[in-house]
DNA sequence: AGGTTGTTGATACTCCTTATCAGCAACCCA
DNA sequence: TGGGTTGCTGATAAGGAGTATCAACAACCT
């Protein structure tokens, strides 16, 4: 797998996160703990995952990892999306996206132009949408949300060119 | 006879004219209005998809409008979701529905037992969305919201079973 | 160490969506 | 109202994403 200091470096913002290998122990460990094995592919794709800077997709994951079958990639990937120790990502354009999650309920801002994505907890809107779902007769269960946005690095100056990220 | 999304469904060849006739010429007339030919598979595309009562798939729109060429009707459907007449909904286990949109920004309410969709508008979740943002230093330009609940025909009784749709 | 059985990898396959391109028809204009 | 221009269509092929299959492998338990 390819884990550079400059992986680990460009991994988002500053959230609170701890480094990647401790990251991939405590996944493996919590799959043990639910019963699947602790395989080789399955350190290698949390690992590559782990070292994603931004939400990814299968097939960056597949082609980091050109020593792991494509099928065992989209496996892992769903396993952990099952497990919810990963989340799925709505970009924009409407691409699905892969970020491992933080635990608990949170959103995602996400930057449209660097691709970065910076967890957003304490989410506040669930009671009044609860409210209007009422008002129109639904009893609300869930929600999905989306913030899109410039982060610090990406917003532009008031009137000069943008700087662009690689999405 | 009243018409519904299912007799437009199963009518295969014949011509189904729904009441939605109004609102087929409102789009289609939006998009002379742009520039598009009012041509009469994108007369029956539109009008299919009027008579859906809830999000639908492509599929779904070919499977009722044999007559149709399928990648005409994937083609209409991305023009009417360009022209901002037509929006996704995303469902709660990820599937990427369309639906006739209204006017002006909202949000969907999509009940989990039938599929049912209702428009949620006058969303004031937005200005909590930008401070939550610019506390991580986000500057917010949108956001996609989704809210997943029961419909009144679908909220189960106290304790009993659920009553389930056919999603 | 050895057996059980969950996992893997290569491949074929399905599903959904788009590209291609010749022929057709909607629209404009005389 | 006819006739030309050109956008649109339909059939097909192609593309991309994700999954089913299944023999071989290896993680785990004892």
């Amino acid at each position: 797998m390819t884990m550079t200091a400059d992986d680990i470096r460009h991994q988002g913002h500053d959230h609170p996160r701890p480094r990647s290998a401790a990251v991939v122990d405590d996944i493996v460990a919590e799959l043990a703990r639910q019963g699947y094995r602790a395989t080789e592919p399955r350190r290698l794709v949390i690992s590559a995952a782990a070292a994603q800077g931004r939400p990814f997709t299968a097939e960056e994951v597949c082609a980091a990892l050109p020593c792991v079958g494509r099928a065992t990639v989209f496996r892992v990937l769903r396993l952990l999306v099952d497990t919810s120790q990963m989340c799925r990502v709505l970009r924009e354009d409407g691409e699905m996206r892969y970020r491992l999650s933080s635990a608990g309920h949170h959103h995602h801002l996400l930057c449209i132009a660097c691709g970065a994505a910076v967890d957003l907890s304490g989410c506040d809107v669930e009671n009044r949408l609860r409210e209007a779902a009422s008002a129109v007769g639904f009893r609300m269960s869930g929600h999905w949300l989306e913030v899109y946005g410039r982060c610090v690095d990406c917003t532009p100056p008031p009137d000069g060119d943008h700087q662009t990220g690689d999405q």
